[in-house]
DNA sequence: TCTTTAATGCAACTCAGTTGCAAAAATAAA
DNA sequence: TTTATTTTTGCAACTGAGTTGCATTAAAGA
């Protein structure tokens, strides 16, 4: 349960997801940085760095798994209460900031809420 | 795109989804029904029965493909907006009767929402 | 610089879901 | 009922995301 070690792979990962806002799919990760580094080796950063709470996870509409660095990603403990919005179109996702309210379920103790959004972002709706 | 078959298997698998309001994964079901019929078979009679409206599908906290029959689900077209519950202790997923509110996004069409709730149900929270 | 411990690459694996194809079972037609 | 047509099924092989064991490499600390 050491530190996380500053590694040539981490800071790439580190500095794609401080560049941008938008939310990425791993698969997509993994292609992109194809020729830096391996497929595990992104998996168990992107462990470490939700771990840590620099980063934050989720699933899109096909249950692949994306990450995304927001404004709340700091807090020592993330908590992901924001929805989530993939365009059908170009597949972009991102995240949304508005905070929804959990509904109240009797009897019921909702520790979490994960909602997603589809639909045609600014740019593909026509 | 002829009409569904009354098949054994078809039987077996309506029958299951009449008796109880509860959601279930694939994976539960081919197991469940590991005697009767093929993995394949299963996923090729859900599908046909989603198409048909007959029940609904959705992504479980795991990304694993989970279906249901509701009462919404005997239109014709099934519109998938009320969330789902997932326990987190003993895994039960059922359709949550609400109606989200999905959230307007400037310049943004939204077709759908997805909404996951999870924590522990009426049994599990002591 | 040396030592310790974490991170990486690689290959092999797991597991959900899909697919091609021949055989079997429903439905429609005769 | 029998025959012809078309959908379903079983099976086995496959795909693709995500995981794991292990030997090697590279940080960080002393």
């Amino acid at each position: 349960m050491g530190v996380i070690r500053n590694t040539k792979s981490v800071q790439l990962v580190t500095e794609f997801f401080n560049s941008t806002k938008e939310a990425i799919g791993v698969v997509d990760l993994v292609e992109k940085f194809s020729e830096q580094m391996n497929k595990s080796t992104i998996y168990r950063i992107l462990d470490r760095l939700e771990d840590e709470g620099k980063v934050h996870a989720f699933l899109g509409v096909n249950g692949l798994k994306h990450y995304a660095k927001c404004k709340d990603c700091s807090h020592t403990e993330h908590v992901d209460v924001h929805p989530h919005f993939q365009c059908t179109t170009c597949g972009k996702v991102e995240c949304v900031s508005y905070e929804i309210s959990i509904p109240k379920l009797p009897n019921k103790n909702i520790a979490q809420a994960q909602l997603l959004l589809t639909g045609t972002c600014e740019r593909c709706t026509s």
